[in-house]
DNA sequence: CTGAAAGCGCTTACAG
DNA sequence: CTGAAAGCGCTTACAG
């Protein structure tokens, strides 16, 4: 159109890939430069109105989605969180990860799986994972032994938050976020106490797990405040899972004997154990709470529709996967924060129910 | 030391930031584009044995880790995949994201986890998951008639892979894999006709979806062939739930009145459901299995926990995982796979027996 | 076969 | 305030 007659009308046809930022600018007539600032929200761009809404329009109509590796590459930043779980099969952490996730978004980050096993198990997934700036931080479970011995590395490496389950010592450098645990078995055991129960039992998981430590803590510190004592041939330790829950039945059954004294009720360590527990009591001919009462740390959704439903004490496990992504992005380090909003509820369900007479 | 005093001596001091491929090229005294070939195992690199090895052994001494970003920007490609589910809080697909999180992994891969209604609230991470090379591919749960709607654009923008549950139309592009669903309620149905039953009802999700079409698929398959049919008044369509199952079971008692003939046993349309059930029939008044059996779709480890244990098919969810990821990765387009292996295979349990005298 | 050079798409000191 | 230029750390045609 003008003299020359090329400027104006031989522009590059339209590049077969995805819009660019430089598609953007020259659209909008301005340069990468600006176009980045004024895209990113820069305070200090002060174009006139006009040019940037020429560059936001430019953007809109071209359908510019920023290149996030390039974006990487250059500020150092993955808006990637780690998320490090020990078992993908297990339905307690659901709502961690789902407050997790949740609060990621809300900054704009995404959670990237890992699995404790196989990053333990694959030095080169765990090196990429760690300390290939895949991820701008790492959210792992605590209470594996073998993982637990590297978090010092790990959070050398990486802004580091431990979760759920505390670790023996503390960690340069990796904060830690977990339940209040002792208030939450405390509820529970207080609510037996108050049913009448005089001897409650305990199946629970790894006795010198740190979770284990903390319920038990809670649950002595109830009894003792009623002059009970948690004895110890009513407890059993195993797994934290449904058959860990059966087969601490089965024990207690088996010490019981026919005749013989023995607790009214007893708390399961978890949820999973909760529901073994409930179907294995039933096999051994008892009837909860008749026969037997049956409390659970953890409310999950399924202890309602449990048959009978399991009362259970609930920990705000959603309030650690979000308050654990805010300490990760606030770069806050190296403490360790025990949750106690919202504080642990007892939902009274039927599984628990006066002491028997007898 | 030598003659100048300066090249020997004078390294440039270690470089604070991480290792990069350029510092394993220059300890290792070659090129950083052999380096780069030879720790990428390029077969064209037939650099000395000798070469090779103080390449390797440079990386392995200085710690070198790839930085992600840098290679994805050069090579266009993340390494992650997208993996999309409507409800982190429901258990039946934590199967199915293990499968997948597993088969992800053997490829290097790692899984990034994405909200269906997030992703469909918030345009910018819609954008930002899907167009802005953010992830490889994606893995979606089908199922949400919103998503759903929106499969053929992003199957236009990135490998698709539509999971679990079929949708209505085919889409241009994407990939669906899902386990055989007729043929598993055709198993749990037949389990029960074996059992002597001859009316049959079901609690399942939307009447409408394609999951719950293809299961009714089935059952009304094997009452077909056995003469009988479901009747439309022993059906009733509600969520995908516990509480859908407990609503279910309540409907059906309503509609059935005192003295009234019914089904003697009840097919739940997936495992949640068959939870709610369970507890509702007892709820009810009546005893699994003497009054009513009880089989559900999905074969979860609480299954067994239950009281009564429930009579489950298990549905090949893993594997739905693994080859969507395979699918995905292998760049297979446009198919519609029905998964046959594992075939699925009925768990008798305590909750299904045979049909009642009465 | 190997190396020098270019370039992936951004952002941000730096100069104007 | 804005733009030209450099550079994040890789890989890969290209030339030798």
């Amino acid at each position: 159109m003008n003299a020359s007659g090329q400027h104006t009308t031989a522009r590059p046809g339209p590049r077969s890939g995805p819009v660019r930022l430089a598609d953007v600018a020259a659209a909008a007539q301005v340069s990468p430069a600006l176009a980045s600032r004024v895209l990113n929200g820069d305070p200090a761009a002060r174009a006139a109105p006009a040019t940037k809404a020429r560059i936001v329009e430019a953007a809109a109509r071209l359908g510019y989605v920023p290149n996030v590796a390039a974006k990487s590459l250059r500020v150092s930043r993955t808006g990637l969180i780690g998320l490090v779980v020990h078992d993908l099969s297990s339905p307690i952490y659901l709502e961690l990860m789902r407050g997790a996730r949740e609060e990621a978004a809300r900054h704009s980050y995404f959670l990237v799986l890992g699995d404790v096993d196989e990053l333990l198990d694959d030095d080169d997934a765990f090196r990429i994972f760690i300390s290939g700036r895949r991820v701008d931080g790492i959210i792992m479970q605590g209470g594996h032994s073998e993982l637990d011995l590297r978090i010092g590395d790990i959070a050398q490496a990486l802004p580091t938050v431990v979760v759920n389950a505390p670790t023996e010592v503390d960690h340069e450098g990796a904060t830690q976020v977990f339940p209040d645990e002792p208030a939450a078995t405390r509820l529970l055991t207080q609510h037996l106490i108050e049913l009448g129960h005089r001897r409650i039992g305990l199946v629970s998981g790894p006795r010198q797990s740190m979770t284990n430590r903390l319920r038990e803590e809670g649950i002595v510190s109830a009894l003792d405040a009623a002059g009970l004592e948690l004895r110890e041939d009513d407890r059993v330790h195993g797994e934290w899972s449904a058959d860990g829950g059966r087969a601490g039945v089965d024990e207690l059954v088996r010490r019981w004997g026919p005749g013989t004294d023995r607790p009214s009720a007893l708390i399961a360590g978890n949820s999973l154990i909760g529901i073994g527990m409930l179907g294995a009591v039933g096999r051994h001919g008892m009837v909860v709470p008749r026969d037997l009462s049956v409390a659970a740390v953890h409310d999950t959704w399924i202890n309602e529709h449990l048959a009978p439903s399991l009362t259970a004490v609930s920990l705000p496990l959603h309030e650690v996967g979000t308050v654990a992504v805010k300490t990760l992005l606030a770069g806050t380090n190296g403490d360790r924060l025990t949750l106690s909003d919202p504080p642990p509820v007892l939902h009274r369900r039927a599984s628990t129910g006066a002491r028997p007479a007898g």
